[in-house]
DNA sequence: CTGAAAGCGCTTACAG
DNA sequence: CTGAAAGCGCTTACAG
């Protein structure tokens, strides 16, 4: 069902012109005279001429496609990445290719040597979970520009846009211990989440700072954050004798988990436990009581990942830079924790 | 930072044969000998030759990208449905280009156009909301094969592929029937809405086929379903005469509305009210009481959505066909209705 | 200010 | 079984 193509040189004939000149009325070239630029763009416009966007890619060595791989599609915080960088790339006349990891490293290098060979110009990745294979990336770091974003790793070097997890996990902390929580739990991934040990980290200066006793009894790690876990990790929290007085969940999902359980216990929230997540999902003002989390501005991740994306694409020397980009998210207070 | 491009030309010199040949070689022509094969497959792999699909593609006047549309991405139901088609895409050798129309009619014609320009094989799009401009979906259906899915429309001849949603309506309403409610209400959206009409005449079939009345004044239409708008009709409806002991919210989010409203007024749910909701959103296991809703399988459609698209790039023929799919949906019974 | 010509990397009808 | 040549639609250095 193909429709006839009008081609550059269509118009050339009927406007007995050469190609080039044509081509360059289009793209304004500075040779060519007002009047045949004006003759010719009306043309191409009645005659609704639309490049041949292949055909120039492929001439020019440049395909303006960025190609961007997430661990998981469905995790509304992702998705609101995505949009930041669809709106970006759009801004900046680049089109978006997007993969699914499904946090399968095997996955993930398949993508990456795909989209290599796609000819993208740059490419976008949000590590899956257990990123131990990081030769691949860094292959691909030599090959075309690259950035991380959300999950990103300090073994790889480029890039990186993220949240300042340690900050925003710090004054989650802080804001507990205001509300005078003096046995904050954590649960948390275990070592190989970047993100993870940040805010773990975040967690132990701001416990730290204020002479705050640090009991490994209450630091629990799982490999898999979801909300069956943060219900499991409940259950086991309040079996050990000294319960925690709240608890920080790092992900808003683990911490669902957490609520529905202390309810189920009839465990009052905030009084004897609070608790906060990380992401404020949709979830959280689902849930009752709602969350105290902190908010992530996804869509800001996803330009700014964008914007230095293009900047490496556009920029010709052949040094890699590796800036650590983070953006502020802010902790939002609700009744999972008291109000202060 | 380009690194050096191994071209056919490159392994043809090396090799000492014609581009011609290593080409067909590559590509399992039969009219190439066993040994040759081999010999340029060795090659080929050992110097990680990728051919240039743009060139390719040019040639070929093929791009093997599919371009998708979608109102809003970061709808839960919308994300599965992306998996689907990124998975079912992937498998039969495309590449998916996303753009989201923020429900926004002269986006979608812009990307549509955008599409277009840039060779895309074929299109999937799930409508905007107010898809009054349909002339511009119609002539893209002249000039590239086009799908819609989800929010489709029977003013576009082309195949479309949606839950089975009169069907789904009617088992909801059924099902509330048989729990003994007499006097259910539905919250829908306007006209405009094709899905939400289906779901309707769902609604108005069930009642007429168990003989109940149907009252204008419990049929709650709104522009735009949301959280807000469930919470603002639940208002309406609890201030009218003869309250409704049902409530039908054509999508889950308004759903979650009606709940909240609900326990506001302290009103039993689901005993004194019951309510059931459309897409089995991760909300609904978190709301209290979960809530019995209409589980869609988006992969199921995302892959099925491809699947036909693809039938049609290949088909050469000039027909255009317009199959209507429908993928079932589930009812899913929790507590916000009883279980029979 | 405009044109002829080469070339991007690939495929394929034609010839042998 | 293999090769020479044309061509997909565009851009651009070169020439005038």
């Amino acid at each position: 069902m193909k429709k006839e193509i009008i081609t550059l040189k269509k118009l050339a004939q009927i406007l007995e012109l050469s190609t080039s000149t044509v081509s360059r009325a289009l793209n304004d070239h500075q040779d060519i005279s007002e009047a045949t630029r004006k003759r010719v763009k009306n043309l191409a416009q009645s005659m609704h001429y639309v490049p041949n966007i292949f055909a120039r890619g492929f001439r020019k060595h440049k395909t303006n496609i960025i190609g961007v791989i997430v661990p998981n599609i469905t995790h509304y915080f992702t998705t609101t990445i995505v949009r930041g960088i669809l709106e970006e790339a759009k801004l900046k006349g680049y089109r978006v290719i997007i993969s699914e990891s499904n946090n399968d490293t095997a996955k993930q290098t398949e993508m990456l040597n795909t989209m290599i060979q796609f000819g993208v110009d740059g490419i976008l990745v949000s590590l899956t979970k257990m990123t131990k294979d990081i030769d691949t990336v860094l292959q691909t770091l030599n090959k075309c520009p690259l950035i991380l974003f959300d999950k990103v790793s300090n073994k790889i070097p480029c890039t990186q846009v993220t949240i300042n997890d340690e900050e925003a996990a710090y004054s989650a902390i802080e804001h507990l211990i205001n509300i005078g929580k003096k046995r904050i739990a954590i649960i948390k991934e275990r070592e190989f989440s970047y993100t993870s040990e940040k805010r773990y980290a975040g967690y132990l200066k701001a416990l730290k700072d204020h002479n705050i006793e640090i009991d490994e009894k209450i630091i629990i790690s799982v490999d898999d954050i979801s909300t069956q876990q943060g219900k499991r990790m409940t259950n086991h929290l309040l079996s050990i004798k000294k319960k925690p007085d709240a608890i920080f969940a790092i992900t808003d999902s683990s911490a669902v988990g957490v609520i529905q359980t202390l309810k189920k216990f009839n465990i009052k929230i905030p009084e004897e436990i609070a608790v906060v997540g990380f992401s404020n999902s949709r979830f959280s003002t689902i849930i009752e009581p709602n969350l105290t989390t902190v908010d992530q501005p996804g869509e800001t991740i996803g330009k700014n990942a964008v914007k230095y994306l293009i900047e490496e694409i556009e920029n010709t020397t052949d040094t890699i830079s590796n800036k650590m980009i983070e953006i502020k998210g802010t902790l939002i207070i609700r009744d999972s924790t008291f109000k202060v």
